[in-house]
DNA sequence: AGCTAACCGGGTACGATGTACGCAACTGCT
DNA sequence: AGCAGTTGCGTACATCGTACCCGGTTAGCT
């Protein structure tokens, strides 16, 4: 009943009465997402974030009281790294550039996007993103509702093209095996649909596709999704 | 070197030789959708799975040989329960209703998302959805790389709706707590943020916001994603 | 008909994980 | 000076995925 574990950002850094504290929680997660990022989610555990650090497992939940705390902790940290530029006045020009710096921090920390999925994340450091994305679209009519709306199709868009993006390379990579070796491995199955001649757009696929750049698709996406921005925009500031 | 295991639908369901198994792989899968269903994905364990069949942890590794097959099966599984409609001629009002679609299954599998994440399916379920996909945005001048860029664009944003969606109850019910509980908790830090007054954009969040209802805000923001998929259809087929 | 290879169900066991609990050492407050 | 609150951290436990093994079953070959 009331043993009601506040939020990890509620708790106090420094304590008031014992021994200085040897880490910290932002060391801690450094130390976290430099594990992630070298040798993926699976990899990271409290012992291993232990070992680097040259101390006990336990020693960490004097930091942190669960790992879902510690996940908390890395997101945020790593949502910091988001650099922001003030408003210039043009809109899409505004987003585009946000878009391309939200796929370069999903691309750095490839376990970003799982374990954001199903969290809500609202760290001292993502609230201040929150604050500057708004700017970049306040000012033009829209009501906090739509502010919102607008920003979260832009960042949804950049998460699940990223999510396809490095798909093919995850799979690969929790198997083991080498991006050849993995295509290897699916290359005689996709023949096999091929050959029931049941998938006429698959086969389109495979011999239409243009094989456009990562870069490329990013772009011609991003533009689909802010001529809707923009759209929405001009409904709402018939002038001008 | 030669010790490559086929892709799991690859593998024959019925053997050659041994005696007829008791179990199949679609059957294993409903099981554990069943489980993730009802209490989450990590309630989901092959020994849960294997009492919910009344027989040992091992047995199913007979059917699937680790536990990245059993998520494989699983999504195709689930996305097998789409339902389609053939194309009707209006794209716009087609996408509208694939949308929704989607969003209903993934609020019916809480748990797609996270197993989706990093993974591309292609089991023989989804290989069929993307063909009757590709039909509904086919026959507009758009290419097959154009088509895929569309429908992607559909299903991101429908994706990361519903992520956000069901972020809240996800946290809620990971910690045990229910909705209310879980508010408690979190609302003492938010009102530490507010009373900072660094951040004007939270603040008129919290009293400006008009707390429409996720219904709503689906709406409108597939309004959004729909009016770059048109403006795209547009610039492909000038006529009419 | 009998043999054998291939396959089944499933028990035991192992290494890894998150973390509850406890303990000695240290420090600020009274 | 002494106590209360804190630190780092070792031990221990339940749970997980799954490697390995075994005895039974069956299809095809001789």
């Amino acid at each position: 009943m009331s043993e009601e574990t506040p939020i990890i950002w509620m708790r106090p850094e420094k304590p008031a009465r014992g021994p200085a504290p040897t880490y910290s929680r932002r060391q801690i997660a450094a130390t976290a997402i430099k594990i992630a990022d070298e040798d993926g989610l699976e990899a990271l555990s409290m012992r291993r974030i232990a070992a680097e650090l040259d101390t006990g497992a336990m020693t960490l939940y004097r930091y942190l009281p669960t790992k879902e705390d510690l996940y908390t902790v890395m997101l945020d940290e790593a949502y910091g790294e988001i650099e922001h530029r003030p408003p210039t006045g043009d809109v899409r020009e505004d987003l585009r550039v946000l878009a391309h710096a939200r796929r370069a921090l999903l691309l750095r920390h490839r376990w970003l996007m799982a374990v954001a999925l199903g969290r809500q994340i609202f760290g001292p450091n993502m609230a201040r993103s929150n604050e500057k994305y708004l700017a970049l679209v306040d000012g033009h009519g829209l009501g906090i509702d739509d502010m919102f709306a607008v920003l979260a199709l832009v960042q949804r868009w950049v998460t699940g093209f990223v999510q396809d993006e490095i798909a093919a390379a995850e799979g690969a990579r929790r198997s083991g095996l080498d991006l050849e070796g993995w295509q290897r491995r699916t290359a005689p199955y996709v023949v096999q649909l091929l050959e029931t001649g049941e998938f006429p757009y698959l086969a389109r696929v495979v011999d239409e596709a243009e094989h456009r750049s990562l870069d490329v698709q990013f772009e011609e996406g991003l533009a689909m999704v802010l001529d809707g921005v923009e759209a929405r925009l001009k409904l709402c500031s018939p002038k001008e």
